[in-house]
RNA sequence: CGAGGCGUAGCGCAGUUGGUAGCGCGCGUGGUUUGGGACCAUGAGGUCGCAGGUUCGAUCCCUGUCGCCUCGACCA
């Protein structure tokens, strides 16, 4: 990508908002652009780590032999009103409704309704299951109050999957399998996330947990274990046999130890049982000819509210202590060098437009700063507030075609050649 | 939905004890610059969120309303 053709410009920072110091970067500099609680439009490179993200999780619930598909997400009354959820969805205004002549269509908040009438079409038999179906699309939910712009919005990217079995064992073996998924994507993504014991809240099923970043940051209150690694969140101290549930479901005995933390919650996965496959009538034949209901689990993943922790997470200060950027991780940055060079030097522009079509060739994302007219101080700065990982300077101090490399992150240097350059970041 | 805060230029903010507005950054033009956000000159850009009321006159006072942010409640 060449800077000079993005419409950016550079931004001076200035009062960066404490509470989400790296969100409010992105906002100055127009890399999100906010058009009311909860409502934001993406610049390309917030939108392409994102995609990043989103790949990260497609792959590995692939390995994980899940299927990806896409549902609607303008859905007609009719299903929310067979699960029976129509009528709670309206009147708490969670979900947003379109009224036209043909009848009224919901913008679906999440995705049980829509799922099992997929299902329901081609998993008549035993034979068919188990099967886990994912997607990754837009889901709607008209918060009463939004929170932490990205991190609690009323239009936002969720991977939602949901797992159909025969049996409450076979249940239990699909929830297993894409926990164990949904802890190797964060792995990858780089963000390190708990899981600790959530409320499945009134629709019976017997477990649920929920994926946890440690951050001040977070609305949610869990208490926690550092030692045994093991946490839950508070609203399960509210029900009447917590102790029970605890014991039974997650072999914890004692709390005493545990501590109060503050996290985000990025995933949530829930064993659903038989509960919407009844309400519904979700069902297949089974192995005696008779008709049998499903055992669901359905599993979810914040993508926008990841996208905005892992920006929190990588945030850079100045030496003062002012967020300054952020370094993105190799894993999930769209580009991994920014090429800052002297563009009103033939010599650099050259050396620097080479580099550049050679990580090109070789596929490796780069960045190109051939602004002109720009100082390399700010240019340097500019970097920063991209979240490319590494930066080449062409500038003054250049001799020959050997490069110096800095690490945004931690601001160490080394020289390299071209060709040790591609292979590092290959 | 309860409580608090804030709405003034693209962004961040001053200000007017009532006489229709400024600063910094950014933006345009000309020139000098270019290694950790350079400088000079010059220019453009605002129904002071919206609607009523009080007043000769309201961005300022009063009432209402909308929007945004935070705390709480809520959160498949």
């Amino acid at each position: 990508m060449k800077l000079s053709k993005t419409g950016l410009g550079t931004t001076k920072l200035n009062n960066i908002d404490k509470m989400y110091p790296a969100q409010s970067i992105l906002l100055q500099t127009g890399q999100l652009v906010q058009y009311g609680a909860g409502l934001f439009g993406y610049n390309t490179i917030p939108l392409l780590v994102r995609r990043n993200i989103e790949k990260i999780i497609t792959e590995t619930l692939n390995k994980y032999d899940c299927i990806e598909v896409l549902l609607p997400t303008l859905q007609p009354d009719t299903i929310w009103k067979n699960s029976g959820r129509y009528d709670h969805y309206i009147e708490d205004g969670t979900m947003l409704i379109t009224e036209t002549n043909k009848g009224t269509f919901c913008l679906a908040p999440t995705g049980e309704e829509a799922v099992l009438e997929f299902a329901r079409e081609k998993l008549k038999s035993y034979k068919n299951l188990p099967v886990t179906y994912y997607q990754i699309g837009e889901k709607y939910r008209n918060e009463i109050r939004t929170r932490g712009y990205l991190l609690r919005g009323k239009s936002f990217p969720m991977l939602d999957a949901y797992s159909f079995d025969t049996s409450e064992k076979a249940m239990e073996k699909s929830y297993n399998n894409v926990r164990e998924a949904f802890l190797e994507i964060f792995k990858k993504i780089g963000l390190e996330v708990i899981s600790i014991v959530a409320d499945n809240g009134a629709m019976g099923g017997k477990k649920s947990e929920e994926f946890m970043l440690i951050s001040e940051q977070g609305e949610d209150k869990i208490l926690y274990d550092e030692k045994t690694k093991k946490g839950l969140n508070t609203e399960i101290l509210e029900r009447e046999n917590y102790k029970d549930y605890l014991k039974q479901e997650y072999e914890i005995e004692d709390i005493t130890n545990f501590k109060e933390i503050r996290t985000m919650e990025l995933g949530h996965i829930f064993q659903l049982g038989t509960y919407y496959s009844k309400m519904m009538k979700g069902t297949y034949i089974s192995q005696e000819g008779k008709e049998e209901l499903y055992y669901m689990g359905c599993y979810g993943i914040g993508v926008s509210r990841t996208l905005a922790a892992l920006y929190e997470q990588n945030l850079l200060k100045t030496p003062k202590g002012e967020p300054c950027g952020f370094a993105l991780p190799i894993s999930v940055a769209p580009y991994k060098v920014q090429i800052v060079a002297k563009m009103d030097n033939e010599e650099k522009a050259n050396l620097a437009t080479n580099i550049y079509k050679e990580l090109q060739k070789e596929n490796i994302g780069a960045i190109l700063d051939d602004r002109e007219n720009i100082t390399i101080g700010a240019k340097i700065k500019d970097c920063k507030i991209l979240g490319t990982p590494y930066m080449i300077v062409i500038g003054d101090k250049q001799e020959g075609s050997t490069l110096e490399l800095e690490n945004i992150k931690t601001g160490e240097k080394e020289t390299i050649t071209t060709k040790e350059l591609i292979e590092k970041l290959k």
